[in-house]
DNA sequence: TTGAAAGCGCTAACAA
DNA sequence: TTGTTAGCGCTTTCAA
């Protein structure tokens, strides 16, 4: 089908490792103008590109990095993708992803997946990180560079970048307090963790620090959990609603992500209620569907393509022999403040 | 690093070739049950896992096959990748895909990385097929198979699927017709095609159709085009109202895909517009955005997941040679009905 | 300045 | 029933 290079060097009357040295600018290559241009013709009049499988094979590595996401159809994910992808391609890397698919068990079959991909590095965002400790460690001995995204892994050598969710959490949750707000709901659900890690997701904590900094209740019954989707987030939400005398209702929640945000906000309108008058809402991403919604999403931001590039440039910079001790960095996020809140109704006694 | 094939032979004290044809169960390895035990804990104990490139190399395939979409920002791409890669792992094929970028020098580098790939066979959405047409043609005669979405390609024994757009937007178009909107205007934007392609997409074209047969007229004014972003729609359609006499200004926009009339939505909401009462909006796609919007997008739907197994079940039979004639399906739209439109309002004169 | 040959990890005839 | 060997397309050492 496609030519090789043995064509093109018949093509060009010259030998195959003649050829060759031409086409990949070997320095040693030190072939005469002439047989240098008759090259480069012949393949150019053949389409020849080089099989990068082959010569990966050969050179024992095939210039691709994988990349660990929960879930595509979170569009947070599909920003760091590209964002990944276009400085992998300007280090000469493909990139290849692999999808956990928001569940546990999709996740461990991904991170096999990747370990036996041949990739020469890989980037992580893990839903679950301690359920696939073992592999990772043996990957660390393999030489494997690895960096992740929002979880650190102490004295693995394995770089990462965090996103501190305290400074955007705070904000949020201290601007609804400032609007009156006292009763305020917290809706997660993306990470299906097992149940005794359940609360560890950062967001959650600073949500209940701050609450309790101001000396908030937060009943058990103003926590809920959903699954992934914004169907999910809809369906529990929407049962919260039936279910819960409007007497007691939240008048305010905070969901850990965007899509959730908007199922929240989607279940509460075809509950009646209004936005933001009955119940303000905080999502978390600021993702553009945050900034385009109809009734436009406050949202706790953070530069999602610096983040990527930060990533992305630790695993290059390790790729390259950079053997610095494990770099950890961590990016700030913020409040960014729209028309999803404002103060509660005036309860009518 | 992995280990090899070679290791796992050695481990388990049997030649390389035996270990390769008890773990790839070739039918024609007769080996003793002992040495297929052997050859399995060998590898289960080295975590042996096949080289795919290396394999791929051998047998002439790497069982890969290539997806060309416009811009995986915008979800309904990010839906169609999803269906097809489940539909391909199934069939043992892995997906790679490439993206256009929403540029049409994108689009030409993308399908020359995807021909340059070894990929086994091609998927393509094209935002302007013309323009690849000598490529095509070639790799057809190199006997890449390959499936197109939406763009037929007759006599070239290119398989294709399609979207038949005539039904959804007539209804579309008459449902507002029959609320009573007589001044619609079209916002499309998403494939940057050469001027003297640019009226082609059939979702215009059948909007003008229906117009005609209405006798309902339709000034070059009312025909807006942007980029691909919501953020292009927005501020086209912000322009738009900003430059247009009240008295003019559309009462309802039909817009080429969901996120296109989220922007137009976003605009109008700023503008001081209230949705529908002031202004009727339509989508194309039926992304679950335009079901989870706080004003939910009424949007011209099709079977997506449907549509991308089609194409790759087409694209399958192809390559385990099934040799018929060219296919064609196509599949129909409808209107789903939602929030986002309703009767004029009143002029007030 | 150019070419022959070995070998990356794998498969598949063929021989033993 | 198992092992030897050639070769997929490429790179690279070494010899010519």
């Amino acid at each position: 089908m496609a030519p090789t290079l043995k064509e093109v060097a018949k093509e060009a009357g010259v030998a195959i490792s003649t050829a060759s040295g031409i086409l990949t600018e070997r320095p040693d290559s030190w072939a005469s103008e002439s047989t240098r241009k008759r090259v480069q013709e012949a393949a150019n009049r053949l389409g020849y590109e080089a099989n990068r499988y082959a010569r990966g094979l050969r050179i024992g590595s095939f210039q691709t990095i994988g990349l660990l996401v929960p879930d595509l159809l979170n569009p947070v994910y599909t920003v760091y993708a590209r964002a990944i992808q276009e400085a992998l391609e300007k280090a000469g890397y493909s990139l290849t992803v692999e999808e956990a698919k928001a569940s546990l068990k999709g996740e461990s079959a991904a991170v096999k997946k990747l370990l036996a991909s041949q990739v020469d590095g890989i980037l992580c965002f893990f839903m679950d990180m301690k359920a696939h400790e073992k592999l990772f460690t043996k990957q660390k001995n393999n030489n494997l560079p690895m960096v992740f995204f929002g979880d650190s892994y102490p004295n693995s050598g394995i770089d990462n970048v965090q996103i501190d969710f305290g400074r955007g959490t705070k904000e949020a949750i201290e601007e609804l307090i400032k609007l009156g707000h006292s009763n305020i709901g917290v809706l997660y659900g993306y990470h299906p963790v097992p149940k005794e890690r359940e609360r560890a997701d950062s967001r959650m904590e600073f949500f209940q620090t701050v609450l309790s900094k101001h000396d908030l209740p937060f009943p058990e019954s103003n926590l809920l959990k959903s699954g992934h989707t914004m169907q999910n987030a809809y369906d529990r939400f929407k049962e919260y609603l039936d279910s819960t005398d409007p007497t007691d209702r939240v008048s305010a929640v905070f969901a850990i992500n965007d899509i959730l945000a908007l199922g929240v906000m989607r279940a509460a309108i075809d509950h009646g209620l209004s936005i933001p008058e009955d119940l303000s809402i905080i999502g978390v991403d600021n993702t553009p569907m945050s900034q385009f919604s109809p009734i436009a999403l406050s949202s706790v931001g953070y530069p999602i393509r610096e983040i990527a590039r930060t990533a992305t440039d630790f695993l290059i910079s390790r790729l390259q022999g950079d053997k610095e001790a494990q770099r950890e960095v961590m990016f700030s996020t913020h409040l960014v403040h729209r028309e999803s809140i404002a103060p509660p109704a005036v309860e009518v006694v």
